[in-house]
DNA sequence: AGGCGAGTATACTGACCGGTATAGCTACTG
DNA sequence: CAGTAGCTATACCGGTCAGTATACTCGCCT
């Protein structure tokens, strides 16, 4: 037993949902589904209500509103991502530099397989507004991937994890775009490629200084 | 020379607008900076008619529908960063590698002076739904860069011009996104720095001779 | 035995929003 | 001089959407 149990001490009304109701992992399934694929401004709580065979009392009774059922679907989407790719990535023996390379391959597979519209985090910071609770969660997203990016450089040993960490970053991001626009095609691929060579320079003492500087 | 991206109206009805009046002028500006800061969907033709100075009649009489407004602005966007760029590339006497490396430059001044918000592009192809004809304005846009990269790392004598572009476009997007999430400072500027290298290994793989014609 | 949490069903409110209608004004132009 | 392009002003329509209200059912847990 937590303990927490609801001893009425309390006055106010938590509603945060640690452990889901079955009604409201439908709802939020739903709703995951819904807002990755439409957009969230482009899709009604009565419609992921409806999909999710539940009244909009209950959706309301579970998420108290839609920006709070928005801000549920960043985290559990924030949540399912981490661990894809933490577990992609540690899966298999690998050296540093290799796991480093790894998350491109993750990358990949994430983007083939059901996320066509790239990345949910950059999507919601472009449809909500800018002090939407939401958009916390989504700069958390990368504030987190910047730091496991980092912290895998350095354990490669790379000169400056931080820049490296930055670097690829920014590749993960252009890779994810530009599937998304159809851009490019193999987008994650490629992105891979160039930071194989990236890897490898931040390793290797500069023999190439490109330094234009 | 690019094949220029087209965009050819086929069949287009009247009210194509080339030379807009005064009122039209005003809604275009106003709607432009109005759609990129705040979404496309979150603002509506009346809050655009009232900032412009301007009734919602006069906006409909040359517009015809807040779709084709939408167009309109991605239109005039697109014509300005392609004009920005060109402009920022052919500036000055560069070589073909520089000019590939300044295209970064001209987007680091472009983020930095009035697009915090990234690509409007890439906004405008998450915010409205796939079967708008604003995604292919997008589409476009995006194509007539990977034209305009690719014909550059040609004329720089890279070994594979179609596989670089892509690259740097991944790159391109990347740096915007990055720059728009406030993930990474100064992400034009990282951007650059990996174009560099990946631009130099294009050149110098299998002794090229560096025929710098 | 009874209270309560979880849920269904349905109807409703209030705001907003895209788009239309009507009426009138001014300046240019054939 | 009359017609028309371009514009203002205002009111209105129909639909959608977030959120609320009411009333009722079912099953579990004291």
């Amino acid at each position: 037993m937590t303990g927490d149990g609801g001893t009425a001490g309390r006055g106010g009304k938590r509603r945060d949902a640690q452990r889901l109701t079955p009604a409201a992992v439908r709802v939020l399934e739903t709703a995951s589904e819904l807002f990755y694929a439409r957009g969230i401004r482009a899709i009604g709580v009565e419609a992921i209500a409806e999909e999710a065979g539940v009244t909009k009392k209950t959706l309301y009774d579970r998420f108290g509103s839609k920006d709070e059922l928005i801000v549920a679907y960043l985290r559990a989407r924030d949540a399912l991502w981490r661990g894809t790719l933490v577990r992609y990535v540690e899966e298999q023996v690998r050296t540093p530099q290799e796991k480093l390379l790894a998350t491109f391959d993750a990358l990949r597979d994430w983007l083939r397989e059901r996320n066509p519209r790239g990345c949910a985090f950059v999507n919601a910071h472009v449809e909500l507004p800018a002090d939407h609770p939401g958009q916390r969660v989504a700069r958390d997203q990368k504030t987190w991937l910047l730091g496991y990016l980092r912290d895998l450089a350095a354990e490669a040993g790379a000169a400056e994890p931080e820049q490296l960490a930055g670097q690829l970053l920014i590749l993960h991001e252009g890779a994810s775009i530009s599937h998304s626009l159809q851009a490019i095609p193999r987008a994650a691929e490629r992105a891979r490629e160039m930071a194989a060579v990236l890897v490898a320079q931040s390793l290797a003492p500069a023999r190439v200084t490109a330094g234009t500087r």
